[in-house]
DNA sequence: GCTTGACCTTGACGCAGCGTCAACCCCGCA
DNA sequence: TGCGGGGTTGACGCTGCGTCAAGGTCAAGC
């Protein structure tokens, strides 16, 4: 007669995994002797070895009786189910090491190189790093919004960043930000050059385009919560822009529309 | 601001996945509303996504802050020591197929294929089903016990299935199961059969080989036990072989050990 | 204003396969 | 008889959430 740890120590497992076995029913519970120690024979030891035969190829042990059980057709079909699992994790888990390589190699964590790309050239332009920032996240919101489209935008955006026009919007945004306060002056030469690549936009007819990008209302609002994110000095910038467009006859940032200007037209009305 | 319902969304993860990563601190509690309801902003939805991005690619959640605040030199170290996990565990999946396909392959479970060669042999040779089990069953335990020897058991095992002494000793048992009741006339015969191949083992010194073989006593009463896991008809076998054994001047059947005989010598005492 | 259905809340169990205490009992030896 | 090294049951921990359970809230339609 053996001990739990004598069985334990002829099958090759630990004395937890047998209470483990006979708590999950793959082994049925011994006698006890009078003092309550489960009691094991040999036959328990060649059980227990079947048993770990199996485990130690990877067979779950929710599976292991059924194969102790099965014949061998049974047996070579549930063993071919499990040879395929076994397959599959193997496949993912070198999608995640193909998965982490790419991370190390460099791409900015959730955003796809030619954004990366995109992001490094506004920096090298001179545009400033809090608005970098923004870009920044924003563009890890839209990659995650429409995985598919992103390639497309990017070699959009990568066109604009050639036009002279945003080029001269980097800069003032750089000086607006450059001081610890903004000049109304520079506000409104910000604004100038916002309103006129407005109207180039909508002369290339993309601003129609751009509805059909952003259909969703809501996810124009999650992404001018990028802003808010930025700062409150951002989001007075921000404001202050957003009139100065609205006299220049543009509504919105993020997503442009063309409105009335009030009062007169061009005139500061503030 | 979004719910935790949109939130998730936006990031393509559960809103279980979301109150988890609360639960272990990853992602920080946000406000929450008059009516108790989480609220999440922009921000939320970047980290969560950097986040999703590393947890798809293996990185542990336990991991996941550091690496999201590590600089570019810790980040490639940690990088490096996960993939270096995931080949490992591939590694142990690949030899878990190995494993399994050998079963597969027709090795009956933690028996390699030489003592299935063997018993299958023993088998063809006559030997009663019941001997061939607890054949198995003990060579089960003597190869976990001792893996590295079992070839070369193997090796001197199939020898003696060549000598015509273990053929008339099959022989013998054949018949003596045969049966519901042995007679006398066929156990002294078996006996006789035994007590000639001991002779044989001690002149050729192959006793003194099994003393070094099976050094622990404890493990023969193991492999006893085996005859008594075959039920009680082969016990009451064992013991009568046994008995006539020793009237031959041997003790034990599985360690054999010269002994006086009691009595005369070879004259049924009983 | 009331119902309905979708979404939110906390809390808790479940999964695989044990490792690792904790608190207590038992055996053999000096 | 005391001690040290076993044994026993019970329960939490780990990973990454899925899945109830039992409600409170919100927006919309009647």
């Amino acid at each position: 007669m053996l001990t739990i740890g004598q069985l334990a120590a002829y099958s090759g497992v630990t004395t937890r995994a047998v209470r483990h076995y006979h708590q999950i029913g793959l082994l049925p519970e011994p006698e006890r002797d009078a003092s309550g120690y489960r009691t094991y024979a040999a036959p328990d030891v060649v059980v227990l070895i079947r048993i770990r035969t199996l485990a130690e190829a990877g067979v779950p042990l929710a599976r292991v009786q059924e194969l102790l059980a099965a014949d061998d057709e049974g047996f070579a079909g549930a063993v071919a189910e499990i040879d395929r699992r076994l397959r599959g994790e193997i496949k993912q888990l070198q999608e995640h090491r193909r998965r982490i390589a790419q991370l190390a190699a460099g791409d900015s964590l959730a955003l796809p190189a030619s954004v990366t790309d995109y992001l490094d050239r506004m920096r090298a332009l001179g545009a400033p790093d809090l608005m970098v920032e923004m870009e920044r996240d924003a563009w890890i919101l839209i990659a995650a919004q429409f995985p598919d489209q992103i390639e497309e935008f990017m070699v959009e955006k990568q066109a604009y960043l050639d036009d002279p026009l945003m080029r001269r919007l980097l800069r003032s945004m750089g000086d607006l930000l450059a001081g610890d306060d903004e000049s109304e002056a520079l506000l409104a030469q910000t604004a100038d050059v916002l309103a006129e690549m407005a109207e180039q936009a909508a002369a290339s007819g993309e601003l129609d385009r751009q509805d059909d990008a952003l259909p969703d209302s809501t996810f124009v609002d999650l992404l001018d919560t990028v802003v808010q994110a930025a700062g409150p000095r951002m989001v007075r910038l921000r404001d202050r822009l957003q009139e100065l467009m609205v006299e220049r006859g543009w509504s919105g940032i993020i997503k442009l529309e063309r409105v009335d200007p009030p009062g007169g037209r061009g005139v500061n009305s503030a």
